[in-house]
DNA sequence: CCTTGAACCTGGGCGC
DNA sequence: TGCGCCCAGGTTCAAG
């Protein structure tokens, strides 16, 4: 499921259940998920309180006291949900029922927290995701994080540092833009989101929007503002449509979530104005979608 | 270096 | 009820 603003969202859902929670043991029911979990992954993290969770792109950051950090990532099915109360049978409830998904819940994080025992399970049909737990001072050099891009919250991202990768490059924007090592957490939808915002096509070269002397034109400030309206919108939607179901389904968000361009193949466009049609295409194996009239 | 395509997995939707 | 095909939010390799 997750771009950045989900991973956001589970991040901010997640933290009740687990911030200050002593992880009394991470119950692993199989041996990997994309990758082999480390051989001494449960030992290393059970019984450690947990102190706080970040997220970094598209990762998903626990810290545990002593100085450890688990690493998630939730792939392209990847969610948690979390069960509160004792016992040893998993209570269904009105989100999710008992029943074949939960062949998929790979990791239980038993928790002792400040209300009792609750569990926060991770389920992942694909198993795309992955987790792994390093030191905390190791994290930045990390293999998963050492070249990744700047975050597109906060104030970091600028049109400045855009406009120095973007420099020469006749690589389309549609792919500069989802190179993780550019910007770190943009995915599929809100690339072709912020794309339609900017009235850019998703096929233009990304050096062209540098001036000759290597400084961001007009069209990349615009857009360089359009990723991070994207992104901050999505994340307060995520964050509004969820409050009531974080506890148990960490997906919502996304299908709560109505969209400009993806996935709306056909449909007429929603630029005032435009009387442009939603088009599919693909590049480097994704689907794209955009208005071939406004994005130019 | 660049760009594309395949691979990793399961499940849902659609046409027949 | 079934079958086969295509599609899916990500990342990483190998090959051209």
């Amino acid at each position: 499921m997750p771009e950045l603003p989900e991973v956001e969202t589970v991040r901010r859902g997640l933290t009740p259940a687990m911030e200050g929670s002593l992880l009394v043991r991470a119950e692993l029911r199989r041996p990997d998920l994309r990758f082999p979990f480390p051989a001494d992954f449960s030992a290393l993290v059970s019984g450690r309180r947990i102190l706080s969770l970040g997220r970094r792109a598209k990762y998903l950051l626990i810290d545990l006291e002593g100085g450890d950090v688990i690493i998630a990532h939730l792939g392209m099915s990847g969610s948690f949900r979390v069960e509160e109360g004792a016992g040893s049978e998993i209570p269904g409830d009105f989100h999710h029922p008992r029943g074949k998904d939960e062949k998929h819940d790979h990791v239980i994080f038993h928790l002792d927290t400040a209300n009792g025992p609750a569990r926060v399970i991770y389920n992942d049909p694909r198993r795309f995701g992955f987790m792994d737990v390093t030191r905390r001072e190791a994290l930045a050099s990390h293999a998963f994080f050492r070249e990744l891009g700047e975050e597109p919250t906060g104030n970091v991202l600028d049109s400045d540092y855009l406009a120095r990768r973007f420099t020469g490059k006749a690589q389309p924007l549609k792919s500069a833009l989802l190179d993780q090592k550019n910007i770190a957490g943009l995915g599929n939808i809100y690339v072709c989101e912020a794309l339609w915002r900017s009235g850019l096509s998703p096929m233009r070269a990304a050096g062209t929007l540098v001036d000759a002397k290597g400084k961001p034109k007009t069209s990349l400030k615009r857009l360089t503002d359009d990723i991070r309206a994207v992104i901050a919108d999505a994340i307060a939607a995520g964050g509004s449509s969820l409050r009531d179901h974080i506890q148990t389904d960490g997906t919502l968000g996304y299908f709560q979530h109505s969209f400009s361009v993806y996935d709306r193949e056909g449909e007429p466009c929603r630029t005032p104005g435009c009387s442009g049609t939603v088009a599919r295409v693909v590049q480097a194996g994704r689907s794209t979608f955009y208005c071939p009239e406004c994005q130019k």
